[in-house]
DNA sequence: TTGTACGCGTTATCAC
DNA sequence: GTGATAACGCGTACAA
């Protein structure tokens, strides 16, 4: 049993009495050979235990089927469900996806990158925000960006602006005296800018008394918590007796937001109403669930691999376009009535 | 800008009056070469803006550096903070990983791991539960499971046992009238087994009352949530006026019932220990902290790794001693106090 | 329908 | 210290 290596096509051919070449042809084009050719090499494939080794097809005809990811972390839930949409088109698609966690470090991300090449991925998926996509433009491959800066290439994004619209016309609908916006400072450039953009240009629209809180969360949820206490406790001072309509800008905080509540009175008081953003698994799982915005994640990775797939089949052709202008597409979201907005 | 295809060694040679062979000693063994010549070549890779091909490399020497990954799925954090682990492994190893979702289907499985084959990865890593560690050990290749059956493959598992005694201890030592356990129906080859077992022990050596409720929690949110409600019904019901320990098998079914109580009492009632399993992040975001057994991911991940590696150099050796027994590592959890059970 | 001959880009072996 | 040459395993014109 010792480590005596694979049979490859000359052992079948060998074995055969056929040449190497209608071994390769009995895969990559069966039609070609009679019925009963074809069930020889069958016979004589499992006879030899024969493995097939993709690595010498990739260097004979150059498809490696690769596709790079650089995602930022898996520990954020809208990351790891993205990424687990994504490698589940494997079933689609056939494409392999290779894996590297970005580490907010442009210079290690190159480097990622340039592993990546090196391995002849067709394709690369990048949802970390470090590398401007003028230069991933730059690399001559094809890509696509998931909801990040995306001027110079390919990318899917959420509707993050109408996203905003429903939630804060949700909030106004239920006649809220004040609303309020909490977020983290955000350039203009990134899709989630359209939230605050969104909900601004709603309120201003209809004339809806409205302030826009900005606070840096931080990396941890302690950091978090302190920040939105200091915000919740604004928002109790500057507004008392009023009813307040407040939009987080993630799940995770709007869940942090109604656990301060709860633990100061037990209850979602009446006077506030929260919706949050993602629709991530914590806004059903908190102490009651949360209104929330939808991303529709496994759409935007469907979207995602299939704007890519066309961009690496065209490149196949013998005579490829190559695209003119960047396509960008946008998934609505679906707003979700849960308990912090109906009662 | 046309699709000019990228400089080989051969172009390099020709570029540099060397031959191939020196360009490649230049990449893995520069210091055969004299420095003056070092330099030329490094100017000439960057004059004809050489990249590196790793697929030729590996057809040549046959090391990929390949790792495939079979994982259950991500949407579990427990799964998604593994994989964010297992990949971080790239700094230190420089290991690139395949990985595929399982679908808890053996046949599918047993594809991915065909083709994983086919790419020649060097060592496996399993999470999935769904193909037996005796099939697994036939592919002659170096494997590691993680928290699964592992009877005749290397493996890294939590010491669950020993979290059971600490959980359960925990309780006890809060003076508990009645100890419960909650699990859904668990064969004993899986090292989680460990929670029941240690339970049971714990509370017969110490001759406390104790129940073990078995529910099936399905696949859904709500299907758990339905179930853990029964089971709180079943507890309050068989127990009043007792103070209750409640120890269960992980932190999302220990939110669910915190939640439960906290809907129906507007706090945890003083008469409701709760202690959870895996220090996963719900167990922080849940409305007060939840206790739990922290399982030590980064550490089982690493484990994992260096495991996999060790056995991935030996097979490197000209000799290679393959492993009379496999190895199996076991990672002692860390008890966490916090508000469900210190008041 | 089948075979010949060569190419893919690198590494390994041996020679100098 | 350097070079020629043969692998590695498969795909693909081109020929038969």
């Amino acid at each position: 049993m010792a480590q005596k290596k694979n049979p490859t096509f000359s052992d079948i051919a060998q074995y055969t009495n056929f040449s190497k070449t209608t071994i390769s042809r009995y895969f990559n084009n069966p039609d070609s050979l009679t019925l009963e050719n074809q069930e020889i090499i069958a016979n004589a494939l499992k006879e030899l235990n024969y493995k097939e080794n993709k690595v010498a097809r990739i260097l004979a005809n150059g498809k490696t089927e690769f596709v790079g990811i650089i995602i930022p972390d898996l520990f954020n839930n809208y990351y790891s469900e993205m990424l687990n949409q994504i490698l589940s088109t494997y079933a689609e698609y056939g494409y392999k996806f290779l894996v590297f966690i970005g580490n907010e470090n442009g210079d290690i991300e190159r480097q990622y990158i340039k592993e990546l090449m090196a391995y002849k991925i067709e394709g690369l998926i990048i949802l970390s925000h470090t590398i401007p996509s003028k230069e991933l433009a730059e690399l001559q491959l094809p890509i696509v960006t998931i909801e990040r800066e995306d001027r110079y290439v390919c990318s899917v994004n959420t509707d993050n602006y109408m996203g905003a619209i429903q939630a804060t016309s949700l909030l106004a609908k239920h006649d809220c005296d004040i609303l309020i916006h909490i977020n983290s400072p955000t350039a203009p450039e990134v899709p989630a800018y359209g939230r605050i953009q969104g909900f601004l240009d709603i309120c201003e629209e209809k004339h809806l008394k409205h302030q826009i809180i900005y606070k840096s969360f931080g990396n941890t949820y302690e950091e978090a918590r302190n920040k939105l206490g200091e915000a919740l406790k604004e928002i109790s001072e500057n507004y008392p007796g009023l009813k307040k309509g407040i939009f987080v800008s993630n799940d995770t905080h709007a869940n942090i937001l109604l656990n301060l509540l709860f633990q100061k009175y037990g209850t979602l008081p009446e006077d506030y109403l929260i919706v949050g953003f993602d629709n991530s698994p914590i806004s059903t799982e908190s102490v009651i669930p949360i209104s929330t915005v939808g991303q529709q994640i496994d759409r935007i990775a469907h979207e995602a691999v299939s704007l890519l797939v066309e961009q690496m089949n065209e490149r196949k052709k013998r005579r490829p376009v190559p695209l003119k202008e960047p396509i960008h597409k946008i998934i609505t979201p679906v707003l979700l009535r849960r308990s912090t907005t109906e009662r």
